[in-house]
DNA sequence: GTTTAATTCAAACATTTGTTTAATTTTGTG
DNA sequence: CACAAAATTAAACAAATGTTTGAATTAAAC
């Protein structure tokens, strides 16, 4: 009952952060939006600040673990596991494309120290796994001598590209101007194949297409 | 005498927005940074708002022009022109390191709409022009069947991926926490790099490196 | 059913916000 | 110097902000 209403003031403030930043939202537009009274986001969570700790906290669970699992398995090529971690970002963005945005407003204004601290430390970590996947790669021969660092920007900075505005998308892909990319399978597959020739040729020294 | 002091709040302003966002900074904190009175943004600007169309104008000018000249241009091949396409992104972007950022916000946050609209039929453009080169370069047969549009969300995504978070980039790349990676001469080589050798691997058939 | 705790609410709180005012100072011009 | 226009200022303005309060309502426990 209590995590039902804190839930759906979560999602509601992931709604109205994505769309009109942090700082651009008040917890009046906030409490309108969600349907409740002003004085209960500072009920459930203390502050507007602590609100946004909860948020991500929440949500940043789906951002974690996969890399995990691969770093020991060994029964997998090097680029089999980057085609899965590839398609293990696209999913997980997507999954959660609005959580998605306010994460990214927050690496780009970097105010809340904390916040900052935490997504970075994480995406440091995932960028270390990739990275000695890369560079056991190169050492097997198998791929080609290639910047592991800037690679693993391309792979997330192509994906971050596509996702930081729906309109802005859209007219990239000449789609309609109210579709919605980031539910259509079509999209997702249009992605992934894209990503996987670009990363395929980029390090595959006997890549067949 | 007076553009000196307008120059000289739109450059404050592009700084304090790059590190706190346009709805995070007050005009009292502008005014307070750039040493001048707060009636004086108002002064000279209007409001606020329209103190951020004026960076867009006065800045914006630097993303513009590249392509017009190599539309035109016959006498290059199409992957030189694609190179020159690179070389020129990560100058321009680059160059102004802080009101990239600001954009990037604007982008993210698309809360006034006119800005956004500009910020992206100019990207628009420019993306129509590089599809039309990739196209005209895979009807050649020079080029691999490749996504255009994803193509150039790849290009503009790396480097959006490493000027995202100074710090961010800093731990990317192993460098110093408060190494200033975007005036750096190596860094920016370093970027090129790979841009031209991931994109050269992912478009040229005949590719000897 | 009574009591206790948790929840909800409208109202008020103190700041901060963007903006304006009206007086003062500076600058430019004849 | 005198005068007008431009620039600068401190103060005030109304609106919006995050947050708190204290009473009212609901739910839970006994």
């Amino acid at each position: 009952m209590i995590s039902d209403k804190k839930d759906h003031i979560i999602n509601t403030a992931i709604e109205l952060f994505a769309e009109k930043g942090f700082e651009g939202s008040s917890i009046r537009d906030l409490a309108a939006k969600a349907d409740v009274n002003v004085a209960m986001v500072n009920y459930y969570f203390g502050s507007k600040d602590k609100l946004f700790e909860a948020i991500v906290e929440r949500k940043a669970i789906f951002m974690r673990g996969v890399l995990d699992e691969l770093r020991a398995n060994s029964t997998l090529s090097e680029i089999e596991k980057v085609d899965l971690i590839i398609e293990s970002y696209v999913n997980r963005f997507l999954a959660q494309p609005l959580f998605h945005k306010v994460l990214q407003q927050e690496l780009l204004v970097s105010q809340r120290v904390s916040m900052h601290e935490n997504v970075m430390s994480l995406f440091i970590k995932n960028t270390q796994d990739v990275v000695a996947i890369l560079e056991k790669g190169m050492r097997k021969k198998v791929f080609r001598k290639v910047d592991p660092q800037m690679t693993f920007a391309s792979i997330i900075g192509t994906i971050n590209q596509v996702m930081q505005s729906k309109t802005m998308c859209n007219r990239l892909l000449n789609k309609d101007p109210d579709f919605d990319p980031y539910t259509d399978e079509h999209f997702k597959k249009r992605m992934l194949t894209h990503l996987r020739q670009l990363i395929h040729a980029h390090l595959l020294i006997n890549n067949d297409l």
